[in-house]
DNA sequence: GTGGTCTAGACCACT
DNA sequence: GTGGTCTAGACCACC
C-alpha cells in the first residue's frame, strides 16, 4: 500500500500541518517502515495541487522533529530514531493535550462517552486516508 | 480541597490556554462550585509566577465562555452552569479539540488505542494536581 | 470602498470594544464580504494610532464570535457566517446590549422615543464612516 | 407618586449602577422634578436591604454628573442643571452607544425590526418600576 | 510579511 | 483590595 494523503483547503488546519500530521500517522502506523522512502517534494506537491514549498515546509518540521530525515541528492527516509522526547516528557505533553480536549468536550456539554467514541472514530478515521484534493467549499483563500 | 493550578512551561500548549483548561475542569468535576471564588488575578500570577496580564487573558476566556463571571471590585466567581453554544457551533469545537489531541498523540508516538485510552481513563477521574511551576525543557515559553 | 474604522478616545466605550463593534457592522452591512481580507493588525494599528495589541484584542474577540478568522502567516479574513450561539444565550447577550444602550441614553438625556429612533435609523442605514481618530477630550482613555 | 426603585441581585448590573440608572430615568422621564429631594442615603439602604456605601456610590456618581447636587446636611436635590456634554458631544456619544447595539443585535441574528422592538420595550419599562427587591436566585453573592 | 503569546508597568473605575 | 484597559516592546511560528 502506498502511502496517500488527503488535504482539506478552505480548512482552518494549514495545508503544511496536515501533510505533517498525516505523513506522522502513517510512519507511527507502522504504513510507512524505517528507512523506506517519502515521495520527493515535488512528486508529492503536484499530486496534491500545492505549492512545492508548503510540501517543503512540511518536510521541514519532520526532520526537525527527528521523523523523518534528508539524504541530499536521494530523498527523504523515515528515520530510525523518533523518539525525541523521554518517556516521562511524552506523557507530560499527552497529559496536558487530554486535559485540553476533556475540558473543552465538558465545557461543551459531552457526555465522557461522547468524549471517548469522539476520540476513537477519529483515531481511525486518521488510519485510512485517500490520495487526493477535497475542497471545502471555496478555493484556497 | 483549594483550587490547585499546574502550568508547564516549554509546552506546546500556551500558559494561558493550560489555566482556562484546568480551571474548566475543576468547575465541570466539581471541584469548584457554582459562585465560588477563584484565585484573583493578581495571586494567581503571584503563585504561578506569570504575569498578571496572562492570568487576566485566561480569565476573560472562561468569562466570555460563560464558565466564570467577573464582579469587578469583588473577584471571579464560577457562573451558573449555562449552555451558550448552538448545537452546529458544539460540533464544531469539539471536532477542532479532538483534532488537536490526535495530531499531538500520534506526533508523540501514542498509538490510537493509547490514546483512546488516556482520554478514558481521565473523564472518568480528574486527577488533583498541585500549584506550583515545572520548567519543562526552560526558556520563557 | 475600503473598510473604514473611526475611534473616539475619552469615549466610556473602549477602543477595542469600538473597533469589534464596527468591523461587526461591515461584515453584516455587506460592507465586508466572506472572506475578505482585514487590515492587518500593524496596518490598523498605525492608522488608529493605537497600540497593535489593542487591535489585536479586537480581531481576538470577533474570532471569538466566529465573525472573522485568523490564518497566522497570511491575515484575517471575514469568516462565512454561522450561528454560534444558543437561543438562550442570543437572548441573554441581547438584553445586556439593549439594557448598556438604554442607560447610555437615558444618562445622556434622550427621551424613550429618541432612542428608539436613533437606533431605528441605524438598523435601516449602515452610514460610512472616515478613518481617522478624533479625540474628544484628551487624556489617554 | 414617589420614587421608585428596584434592585437585582445575581445580576451582572452592580447595585450601584442599578440604582444610578433608575434615578436617571426617574429625573429624566419627570418623575422627579428639579430641586426634588432624593431619598436619604440611609432611608433607600434600608429599603432596598443594601449597605448605605453602595447608595452613596450612587449618588456620588450621579452628583459627578450633574444629575444630582448634594446640600449637605439637607439632602440630596435633583439638579438643575443637567446637561453636562454638549449636543456635539451627547450626538456622538449616543452613536457610539447605537453603533454597539446594533452591531451586537446584527451579529446575533436579530432583524433590524426585533431590535428596534427590544430597545422600545425597555424604554418604556423603564418608566415603571416597582420599589422592592427581587433576586434573581440566590443572595447577595 | 503575518498573527500569537508573554512580560512589564501604567491608570482607571469599582467595592 | 478587585478587575478592565492600554501601552511598549519582545520573541515565536508560520507563509
Amino acid at each position: 500500500m502506498p502511502l496517500t494523503i488527503t488535504i482539506q483547503t478552505g480548512s482552518s488546519v494549514s495545508i503544511y500541518k496536515q501533510v505533517v500530521d498525516q505523513v506522522c500517522a502513517a510512519v507511527l502506523s507502522g504504513r510507512l517502515l524505517e528507512d523506506e522512502a517519502l515521495p520527493s517534494v515535488r512528486v508529492l506537491a503536484e499530486q496534491l495541487v500545492v505549492n512545492p514549498n508548503t510540501i517543503s515546509r512540511a518536510y521541514s518540521e519532520l526532520v526537525r522533529e527527528g521523523v523523518i530525515e534528508a539524504h541530499p541528492g536521494r530523498g527523504m527516509f523515515v528515520s530510525r530514531h523518533r523518539q525525541i522526547y523521554s518517556g516521562a516528557e511524552r506523557a507530560r505533553r499527552m497529559e496536558l493535550a487530554v486535559t485540553s480536549l476533556v475540558s473543552e468536550g465538558f465545557m461543551l456539554g459531552f457526555t465522557p462517552e461522547q468524549i471517548v467514541e469522539a476520540v476513537a472514530v477519529r483515531t481511525k478515521a486518521h488510519g485510512s486516508t485517500k490520495l487526493s484534493r477535497s475542497t471545502a467549499k471555496g478555493g484556497a483563500r
